[in-house]
DNA sequence: TGCGCAAATCTTGCATACCAGTTGGCACGA
DNA sequence: TCGTGCCAACTGGTATGCAAGATTTGCGCA
């Protein structure tokens, strides 16, 4: 079966969601086609919808990015979150069985993926619990939008070192799924919000505007330096310093 | 100046919310090649653009079709429109005078529009102040959104032969602006609440799931047949009557 | 040793050629 | 006259080729 360009989409995305694409990671379209053995053609499909989506952009004839949002587009990303949520479960009736069972299963994986400590999958479910929400809900056209918010707020965490603690957000999950439960969509709401807000605080707001912050960090000397590096210690420290 | 694919997609988005474009319109690669004087490559990339934000859809070899949402989707639409634009106003604070200033030139526009009996840009305007409304408040990652979803429901409202007034509607704009203006969110949110929910209800639901309808009213013989009519009187009502 | 320029190399932008599926007309046969 | 099957035209699907801009790298010069 050849490969489509919604297949290249959503693994592009689902890769995003498990944070194994950093933001402003090159798609390179040859680098893509050679991947998925199709031509440029297909690929370049899949990115012109991502960018649509706001998922990537181009820049002419440099290449395709993920996106690298700004902190005001970082704040609107979490604001449109929170609409999109807290005004999803307001004006849900009553959960149905069916969509509770799906919720919970939801929950049980993310208990596993958090207890295994895997890393992609916990990110993944994490942030495909929204998206399984909105769809429970009954809105499925909301689910699709959240489904690109999430990766965009997903991208914007790991451009801002987010120290968020994945084990606190699993369990705000099911508090929330415990509230729909019981039909109590006042404190369901209630604790969306503040679990989104949680996320969006645990965000390291760096003051400056430095665009070597990340590779600084990045590639700073560890603590425990290994003897066996190719580096020697004298150099470590010096290569990485900000200029004057 | 040649043309990009954001021209073509922004033209078409655009005379969607015109309703010059009706739900279902084919949309031809080549036509539009030929209209906009471009390879069906750049044709290409706006379609797919548009596929990705829910507007158009492909089929296979067929052709590139305006979106007919069914009634679930309608359904869906209306409610992600509510859920954004309520929740947009209640978690925005005080509107500054500039976004103010805005919202009231785009009221003196619709008002313009409705008086010249100018359906289009009527129609448009009144889309419009919703995309605009979410800039204002700050939020234009979701009024992009917005932009996709008021088109949507605007070949809903097409689709469903809507029977809304475009007076009461500009009114209703005037009204939440003024509740803004005096920084009543609460009132605010439930003018506009009401105001989609008016849009919503003016839609003709018909109850039978019947894919001929649409057709079958559009091709219902005329009140006051005109003589010149291609047709005699004779077989124009029995072609039409649905099967038994 | 540092700087600037130029060529080589990559990368996307766009058009086009060719392929395959769908459709609707037309001719032929019952 | 009606039904059926074939054919041709049309439509999008995909690959590829070429052009042009951006970046980088290496070299020569001060």
């Amino acid at each position: 079966m050849a490969i489509s360009a919604s297949d290249i989409s959503d693994r592009i995305v689902a890769a995003v969601m498990a944070q194994k694409l950093a933001p402003g990671s090159r798609l390179g379209e040859q680098q893509l086609a050679l991947l998925f053995d199709c031509s440029r053609t297909i690929v370049r499909e899949a990115l012109t919808r991502l960018a649509a989506r706001g998922i990537v952009t181009v820049s002419a004839r440099r290449g395709w990015y993920l996106i690298e949002p700004s902190q005001d587009e970082a704040r609107e990303a979490f604001e449109a979150r929170r609409v999109i949520e807290v005004g999803l479960i307001r004006s849900a009736g009553r959960v149905d069985k069916a969509a509770l069972r799906k919720l919970k299963t939801h929950l049980q994986q993310e208990k596993a993926a958090l207890k295994q400590d895997d890393v992609g999958t916990r990110s993944y479910l994490l942030g495909d619990f929204h998206v399984c929400l909105a769809e429970c809900l009954g809105n499925s056209l909301l689910a699709d939008t959240l489904r690109d918010f999430t990766a965009r707020t997903t991208l914007i965490a790991m451009l801002y070192q987010s120290s968020h603690d994945a084990v606190q957000s699993c369990e705000d999950h099911v508090r929330i799924v415990q509230a729909l439960e019981r039909g109590d969509t006042a404190t369901a709401e209630t604790l969306m919000a503040e679990h989104i807000g949680t996320v969006q605080s645990a965000l390291r707001v760096t003051a400056d505007p430095d665009p070597l912050a990340h590779l600084r960090d990045a590639l700073a000397p560890l603590d425990k330096p290994v003897g066996t590096s190719a580096a020697t210690s004298a150099t470590k420290a010096r290569d990485l310093r900000s200029a004057p």
